[in-house]
DNA sequence: CCCGGATGGCAAC
DNA sequence: TTGCCCTCCGGGC
């Protein structure tokens, strides 16, 4: 269910609240349980995400053994370059159903800096109003995975994807994913922990990436070797808001309208992560796009859920631009949304 | 109280 | 293209 901006969000709250901390790491459901051993007892050092995908980084920290190096701080590469074999990374990815909880004492609640969690992906439980922490409660359900630290703990369920990577496994993962427009710039300490300073030229490689291929750029935009992070609902009102015909080959779309996109992109995404939200009726003051004149020139956090969507499970409703009937289909097995009458 | 859909992605036909 | 994964929740009975 989570696009991506929710697990920018997810990997923000779990360096925030476990990062530098040792952790235990168990399976009560069981079926992660020998990923869990192998991390179990570990140091969180950060986690990150690459489009869809959460990467969790832990360092074994037994270590009585003589100062091994610290992770080099100007090191942006992330720490997935060290080869000791210390190093470990638990790649999770939510797919349609997967969830993170979160629950703890004051100083585990205090260090979100996400603010209050959203049911899509992230949920908030253990907050007991006057009572005192007591520790993680009896897992409910099929608990993949828990971590625990000393002052609180978190669970998750459902995911499609829950494994611990090999360094060869880390590179060749950030090697197949597109750019991720929530990696790109610098979003002004908002980024997670080993966010690389993207190349400047991301929008560039989206480009090229999008307009080498034959296939509707409905379906290049979840390709998340073109652009990491795009989903379903992302891809229809990113297109609407440009006009284009999500039936269009990639090839037939040109270098301006594949530039925008992407700024567009960054800008609703990065209001998805700071909301928790999908909202993209919202006005980009610094960015002209084809539906500017029906966006709405307020904060996204003050557009009510009815307003926040152009087109998306919108069918049969007039198009807020030219009147004509939302259509949807099925497109690679999603459902797509959009007009007829004004995307070309 | 059951059914089916959901902001994904994959392997198998 | 279809089925499957395997979870939650809302809508329709």
């Amino acid at each position: 269910m989570p696009e991506g901006h929710s697990i920018h969000r997810l990997a923000r709250q779990l360096t925030d609240v476990f990062a530098g901390q040792r952790v235990r790491v168990s399976s009560p459901q069981g079926r992660f349980a020998a990923g869990a051993a192998l991390l179990d007892g570990h140091v969180l050092t950060g986690a990150e995400a690459i489009g869809k995908q959460l990467l969790i980084h832990f360092k074994n920290h037994d270590g009585e053994g003589p100062g091994r190096g610290e992770y080099g701080d100007g090191d942006r590469q992330g720490p997935d370059g060290d080869e000791n074999g210390e190093h470990r990374v638990l790649r999770i990815h939510l797919g349609l159903y997967g969830a993170f909880s979160f629950g703890g004492d004051a100083s585990f609640r205090g260090a979100s800096s996400i603010g209050a969690p959203r049911r899509i992906g992230e949920t908030e439980s253990g907050a007991q109003p006057g009572g005192e922490y007591l520790g993680p409660p009896a897992p409910v359900g099929a608990v993949r995975v828990r971590l625990v630290s000393e002052h609180g703990w978190a669970d998750l369920r459902g995911p499609s994807a829950c494994e611990v990577l090999t360094s060869d496994d880390v590179r060749a993962l950030r090697a197949a994913a597109g750019p991720d427009p929530l990696r790109s710039g610098a979003p002004a300490a908002a980024d997670d922990a080993g966010g690389a300073p993207a190349a400047a030229d991301d929008a560039g490689e989206f480009s090229g990436r999008l307009r080498r291929r034959h296939v509707a750029c409905g379906q290049l935009l979840m390709d998340q070797g073109v652009i990491a992070g795009i989903g379903n609902v992302y891809r229809a009102e990113l297109l609407f808001r440009a006009g284009i015909d999500p039936y269009r080959p990639g090839k037939r779309v040109t270098e301006q309208e594949a530039v925008d996109l992407w700024a567009d992109a960054v800008f609703l995404m990065r209001d998805g992560v700071r909301l928790g939200r999908i909202v993209t009726t919202q006005r980009d003051p610094a960015h002209a796009v084809a539906v500017q004149d029906l966006t709405l020139d307020v904060d996204a956090a003050d557009i009510p859920e009815e307003h926040g969507r152009f087109v998306y499970k919108r069918t049969g409703q007039p198009c807020p631009r030219c009147g004509t009937p939302v259509a949807s289909a099925v497109m690679a097995g999603r459902n797509l949304y959009w007009c007829p009458g004004c995307q070309h």
